[in-house]
DNA sequence: CACCCTGCATACGGTGGCGTATGCTATAAT
DNA sequence: ATTATAGCATACGCCACCGTATGCAGGGTG
């Protein structure tokens, strides 16, 4: 086997969970289909339905990973940071806009305008994210409403900012982070 | 015809719009369909085909709709707004709210994470938007990226408000309102 | 070496949507 | 009254996709 190295010789799950969230952040849940990701895998859908049940249970599949793997370490790595809140809400920033985390939770809420689970998904982390930042400004002195409008403002920017206002240039992008946190932050 | 005023008796191209309009916000733009819209209008696709060429006319015209009768119309009645640049964007939050803008512009956008026209439809608005309310943050006091980053934060949190966060009761709505213009225009 | 299980191919019937062609009907115009 | 037109129905061929059934090759394990 003389490629064995060069073409992959089998897929798993993952393979194939991977190439639908790519499908998902690129054109929205209408394109992820059993027989469009075996095309773009290179193989038919007799391969798909081994490894899936059928498509709801992929879709369950890309709602734990995204969940799991993908806004959760968000969270995780502002935790693991060692500086305080103003720091935390960094890591958040610029975590979030490394992993294309916006372009996911766009395409996530445009599936979630007509499933129920998506939906719930998509509410599980708002939820989540709204509280974890509006902690944070808490601990920076904030309270109550005052708090929770900021929160508000911070994560919405965020979770939209890649697919509204991609900025190319990333000096300016870290300036703008930086005015973002700071306007926000004023007392 | 004594049930003439009861069963509209014909449908127009708006008629179709309109309800392609109310699947788009509600389900995306994969709901709307030739024979998904003829069967809630209760006429078969025939009718369609004789209102547009194909689907592609439809969606040029739920397009330039969105962008004529459904967003220009905010920024038009907070320029008819008399008062200053802070009561031009707070009537820029109220109409946005009410028009359900921000249901619209999530599918909008979902539609064009693969539709190049809709793609530029929603570029076209968001610098509409983002110009505008950089002059109103411009007209009190602020400059520069200064005032673009505080536009961002207002623009992002306006088109996502409703869908993000939809919030039921007036009063906390009205509420979180003020205090997210006052926290943006802290100097 | 025989066996089994994984990964995938092939083939099938069924559904739903697209766009076209053609025909019917009621109203409006002349 | 005749004709035209707007609005809609019906029927057709085509295609993409779903989910199922079944077969087959090859590496791993006994």
């Amino acid at each position: 086997m003389p490629t064995a190295e060069l073409e992959k010789r089998h897929l798993h799950r993952e393979d194939w969970i991977l190439s639908a969230l790519d499908v998902l952040r690129k054109e929205g849940i209408s394109g992820v289909r059993a027989e469009r990701l075996a095309r773009l895998l290179g193989v038919t859908k007799g391969s798909f339905y081994h490894h899936f049940k059928d498509l709801e249970d992929l879709q369950q599949a890309l709602l734990d990973y995204w969940m799991n793997r993908l806004v959760r370490p968000i969270k995780d790595a502002a935790d693991a940071c060692t500086g305080g809140p103003a720091e935390k809400l960094i890591t958040v920033m610029d975590t979030s806009y490394d992993r294309k985390s916006s372009q996911y939770d766009f395409a996530m809420r445009g599936w979630a305008l007509w499933d129920e689970r998506a939906a719930e998904a998509v509410a599980r982390m708002d939820e989540m994210r709204l509280a974890y930042v509006t902690r944070q400004f808490e601990e920076m002195g904030f309270t109550g409403l005052d708090a929770e409008t900021r929160a508000r403002l911070f994560v919405v920017y965020n979770v939209t900012e890649t697919s509204m206002y991609p900025i190319e240039d990333r000096e300016k992008r870290q300036e703008i982070m930086r005015r973002r946190l700071e306007i926000l932050t004023r007392k």
